[in-house]
DNA sequence: CTTGCAATGACTGAT
DNA sequence: TCATTGCAAG
C-alpha cells in the first residue's frame, strides 16, 4: 500500500472515503489526477469489481493513462474492465448498444461539426431563408445549446422565452430549422456531438430498464473536470448515481473554461443541493509550479467575483520572475519567442518537450510555426485542422460511413461525385427534391440513398446518361456493403480506397499538396491496419467498429509519436497538461481577452480563468508576450497589452529586453515604432504605472560590434571556447557558423551567443 | 457537367 | 491571408 504514502492528508482523505457523494475541489497542479487514479486503485483493492466503476475524464488519452497507472498499482489485467473515457465516447458506446430502442441503426453515424453545419446550410437553403440572417454558425450554436439544455424541437417551440428571443433577433423561423435538422439527422441515422448526450438522456428517460441496468452496473462513478460539464452531462451522472450515490466529482471552479459549450459552473455549486450529506475535500497545495507562478496566478484569479473560497499555495521554491515581452509585430513575437526557447534550451539543457507555446486562437500559430521551421526545431501543433478533418481523409471516411450506414446523407453528398463521375449539382437537387417528395407523400422514411438505389420505387426525372452513372455508383457501394462483415477493417478499407478510384485520383496529383494528401490516405490505412491487428480476440474488427469513434478522436488523443518536440496549442487544449517552460503569447486587448468577451462580466471572467489556466501550466518559467501590432485578415492593426498582465503583482514580473535584430529589419522596426508611437522600451504608459519598480533595461546590443565579422575571423565563445568563423548570414549579420575545435561547426545567433572577436 | 476566375467574408474555443 | 461561393465559358 505504499502508493498511499505519497499522498498528503486531504488527498488521502479524498482517496479513502469511497462511499457516498464526494466533491473534491482541486486547485491547479494539486494532484487531482493522482487522487482519481489512486482512488480507483484503492476501490479495487477494497474488493470493488472493476466492472462496477465508471470514470469520466476530459480526454480519452487521460483515460488511457489513468488505466495504465492503475494497472501498475493493482497489477493484472483488471484495470481494463473499468469503464472510462470521455462522456462522448462512453455514452456513444452505450447508445450503440441500444440504438434500435431509439429508432436508430446500430451503425449510426456521428456527425462532426462540419457535417452538421453542412446539413444546416442545406436546410436553410431549402426553407428559402437568407443565410446572412440565419448564419449557419449562429444557428448551429443556438441548436447546440438547446440540446445541451435538453430541449427537443417541440419543447423549443413551446418555450415562449426562447421563441421571443428568436423573434427579437430577427430569426422567427429558427425553430423550423431545428425541427427540420432533427428530422434529417434521424433520417440519416446520424447523431451530432450534442445528441450523444441528449439521446442518452432520452434513452434513460424512456427506458427505465436500461437505466436500471446501468445504475446497478456503475456502482461507483468518478467525474473529472466537473466544472466543465453541461446540464445534459450533469443529468446523466445524476441519474446513474441515483441508486448508490457513490459519486465522486473532481474539479476546480477557477478553471472552468468551456461555458461556450454549455458548461455550467452551477453544477459544482449545486452539488450540495443534490447531495446534502456530501463530503467536501479541498486540495490546495500545488506541487507543479514555483511560488512566483502560483502567486501570480492567484493575483489574477482574485479579480473574479464568483468563486469557491480556496487558498492555493506551494512549498516549491520562489523561482524566476515571469518575463513580459513586448514586440512590434506578430511575426517578431514568433521570432523572439523561438529564439528565447532556443537559448533557454541550450542554457538549461532542456528537452524540446519541456516547452509549450499557448495562444488564445488557433490562427495565432502561424508566426511561431514559421520561426520554428526556419530554426529547424521540432514542433507539433495540436488542434486546428486535425488529421481527421482534412478533406482527403473526410472523403475516404465518407465512403466508409456510407458503407456502414447508407442513410448517411452528408457522406453521400460528399462522395457521390468524388472522384469526378459526372453527377453534378443539378442531379443532386433533383434527387433531394424527389426524396423530400416521397417523404411527404408516402409513409416511408426516404433518404437520398433510397432514391438513387431504388429508382423503380422512387422514380425521379433524371436523364438516362446520368442514370447510368448513378447505377454504377450504387452497384459499387452495394458491393462494399456486402463486404462490410466479411472482410476485416483493413482489407475493406484498402479495397474501397483503390476500387473507388480515390488512390488513383490522388496519386496522379504530383504537386507537393497532392503528394501529402496521398501520404495522408496511406497513413490512415496503416492506422486501420494497426486497429485490425490490435483488436482483442473476443472483439470484432470490422470497418464499422473502427468507424465507431473516429469522429470523437482529437489530436490530444493521438498517441504521442514519442518524438521530442515543442508543443503549440490553444490554452483550451492545454487543460490538464504541464510544461517546464510556458510561453503565453498574444496577450493583447481584443485578442486575449477576446473581443467577443468584453460585453459581460461573466464572459470576461471566463477569459480570466482561461488566463489562469495558461499561467498555471508552467512549472518553472512563464513568459508572457504581446505585439503592438498584428496582421488580421491581411491588414495591420495596432493593439494594446492585455489587462491581464496588469493584474499580476509587479513583484512577480520582469520586463524582458526586446533586442531582436534579425534579418535586416532593424530599420523597419524603428520606423514602425515611430509610427505606432510605442515607447522605446518597456510597456506603454498604462502598464508602466504598475511596473514602476521594475528596473528599466537599457537596450543592450551585443551584436553591434559584431557587424564587422568576416569569414576567417577568430572568435571566442563563452562555452565553446575559441573558434573560426566559416559562414555568415543576414544583412545586417544575424547568424554565424563557427568552427570550434572542441565541438565542431555551430550555428550561432549573434544576438545570443556572446561572441568576442579575437582577431 | 466541368473548369477557371473573381468576389467575398471569416478568427474565439472543441467533444 | 485563405478558403469557399458564384458566375461565365467550354
Amino acid at each position: 500500500m505504499n502508493y498511499l504514502d505519497t499522498l498528503n492528508e486531504p488527498q488521502l482523505n479524498a482517496v479513502k472515503n469511497v462511499d457516498g457523494p464526494i466533491m473534491v475541489i482541486a486547485g491547479a497542479g494539486s494532484g487531482k489526477t493522482r487522487v482519481l487514479t489512486y482512488k480507483i486503485a484503492y476501490l479495487m483493492e477494497q474488493g470493488v469489481d472493476s466492472f462496477n466503476i465508471l470514470s469520466l475524464t476530459f480526454t480519452n488519452k487521460a483515460a488511457k493513462e489513468m488505466k495504465g497507472r492503475i494497472s501498475e498499482i493493482v497489477g493484472g489485467g483488471e484495470a481494463r474492465n473499468v469503464t472510462s473515457g470521455t462522456f462522448h465516447s462512453v455514452f456513444s458506446r452505450i447508445l450503440r448498444h441500444h440504438a434500435e430502442k431509439l429508432g436508430y441503426p446500430q451503425n449510426f453515424t456521428i456527425y462532426d461539426t462540419q457535417d452538421s453545419r453542412s446539413l444546416l446550410k442545406t436546410i436553410i437553403k431549402e426553407l428559402k431563408l437568407d443565410d446572412k440572417v440565419y448564419k449557419p454558425n449562429g444557428v448551429q450554436s443556438r441548436i447546440s445549446s438547446a440540446k445541451n439544455n435538453l430541449l427537443t424541437p417541440a419543447a423549443y417551440q413551446a418555450n415562449s422565452d426562447i421563441v421571443n428571443e428568436d423573434r427579437q433577433s430577427g430569426k422567427p423561423r429558427m425553430f423550423e430549422i431545428y425541427k427540420q435538422y432533427e428530422k434529417r439527422c434521424f433520417l440519416a441515422g446520424a447523431m451530432d456531438f450534442d445528441d450523444l448526450l441528449f439521446k442518452t438522456n432520452i434513452l434513460f428517460r424512456d427506458h427505465p430498464d436500461v437505466l436500471h441496468f446501468y445504475q446497478h452496473r456503475f456502482k461507483y462513478i468518478l467525474v473529472d473536470e466537473y466544472q466543465d460539464t453541461n446540464y445534459s452531462q450533469y443529468l446523466i451522472v445524476k441519474k446513474l448515481a441515483a441508486v448508490f450515490q457513490n459519486i465522486c466529482v473532481v474539479g476546480d471552479d477557477a478553471q472552468s473554461i468551456y461555458s461556450f459549450r454549455g458548461a455550467n459552473i452551477q453544477n459544482i455549486l449545486n452539488f450540495k443541493n443534490d447531495y446534502p450529506d456530501y463530503k467536501l475535500y479541498k486540495l490546495e497545495q500545488n506541487y507543479r509550479s514555483s511560488k512566483t507562478i502560483v502567486n501570480a496566478a492567484n493575483d489574477v484569479i482574485a479579480n473574479n467575483t464568483e468563486q469557491i473560497q480556496k487558498d492555493v499555495w506551494t512549498d516549491n521554491e520562489v523561482g524566476e520572475k515571469i518575463r513580459v515581452v513586448r514586440t512590434l509585430t506578430d511575426n517578431e513575437e514568433g521570432k523572439v519567442t523561438i529564439n528565447n526557447i532556443y537559448e533557454t534550451k541550450i542554457n538549461n539543457q532542456a528537452e524540446h518537450s519541456d516547452f509549450a507555446i499557448l495562444y488564445r486562437t488557433n490562427a495565432q500559430s502561424r508566426s511561431f510555426e514559421e520561426s520554428l521551421r526556419k530554426m529547424g526545431l521540432p514542433y507539433k501543433i495540436y488542434g486546428g485542422l486535425s488529421f481527421y478533418q482534412r478533406a482527403e481523409i473526410k472523403n475516404i471516411l465518407a465512403y466508409y460511413r456510407l458503407t456502414a450506414n447508407p442513410q448517411d446523407e452528408e457522406a453521400l453528398k460528399r462522395i457521390i461525385n468524388y472522384p469526378k463521375r459526372g453527377i453534378g449539382k443539378t442531379s443532386m437537387e433533383k434527387i433531394a427534391i424527389a426524396a423530400d417528395h416521397y417523404n411527404n407523400t408516402t409513409t416511408d422514411d426516404v433518404s437520398l440513398w433510397d432514391v438513387i438505389a431504388n429508382p423503380k420505387m422512387y422514380p425521379c426525372q433524371i436523364p438516362i446518361g446520368t442514370r447510368t452513372k448513378l447505377n454504377a455508383f450504387v452497384t459499387m457501394m452495394q458491393s462494399f456493403m456486402i463486404d462490410l462483415e466479411k472482410k476485416d477493417a483493413y482489407d475493406l478499407a484498402q479495397h474501397i480506397a483503390s476500387s473507388s478510384g480515390i488512390l488513383r485520383d490522388l496519386y496522379s496529383d504530383k504537386t507537393p499538396e497532392g503528394v501529402s494528401r496521398y501520404e495522408n490516405i496511406q497513413a490512415l490505412l496503416s492506422g486501420i491496419k494497426e486497429f485490425t491487428e490490435g483488436v482483442a480476440e473476443d472483439e470484432s474488427s470490422f470497418l464499422a467498429d473502427f468507424m465507431m469513434d473516429v469522429a470523437l478522436l482529437t489530436d490530444a488523443d493521438s498517441k504521442d509519436d514519442d518524438k521530442d518536440h515543442i508543443t503549440l496549442m490553444t490554452i483550451h487544449a492545454s487543460k490538464g497538461l504541464e510544461f517546464k517552460y510556458v510561453y503565453v503569447v498574444g496577450l493583447e486587448e481584443n485578442l486575449f481577452p477576446s473581443q467577443m468577451a468584453l460585453n459581460s462580466r461573466e464572459e470576461l471572467e471566463e477569459e480570466r480563468r482561461l488566463f489562469y489556466v495558461a499561467v498555471t501550466r508552467a512549472e518553472s518559467n512563464c513568459t508572457l508576450s504581446y505585439a503592438t501590432s498584428r496582421y488580421r485578415w491581411g491588414n495591420l492593426i495596432t493593439s494594446e497589452p492585455s489587462r491581464f498582465i496588469e493584474e499580476i503583482g509587479s513583484k512577480h514580473l520582469v520586463l524582458a529586453k526586446t533586442t531582436f535584430k534579425g534579418g535586416g529589419r532593424s530599420l523597419n522596426q524603428k520606423s514602425m515604432e515611430r509610427k505606432i508611437g510605442g515607447t522605446q522600451s518597456g510597456l506603454p504608459k498604462r502598464t508602466l504605472t504598475k511596473l514602476t519598480d521594475t528596473p528599466k533595461k537599457v537596450k543592450g546590443d551585443t551584436s553591434h560590434n559584431l557587424q564587422d565579422l568576416k569569414v576567417g575571423y577568430n572568435v571566442k565563445h563563452e562555452r565553446f571556447g575559441k573558434g573560426k568563423v566559416v559562414g555568415l548570414e543576414g544583412s545586417p549579420i544575424s547568424k554565424a557558423t563557427v568552427f570550434f575545435p572542441k565541438v565542431g561547426n555551430k550555428q550561432l545567433l549573434l544576438k545570443f551567443a556572446k561572441l568576442e572577436i579575437i582577431g
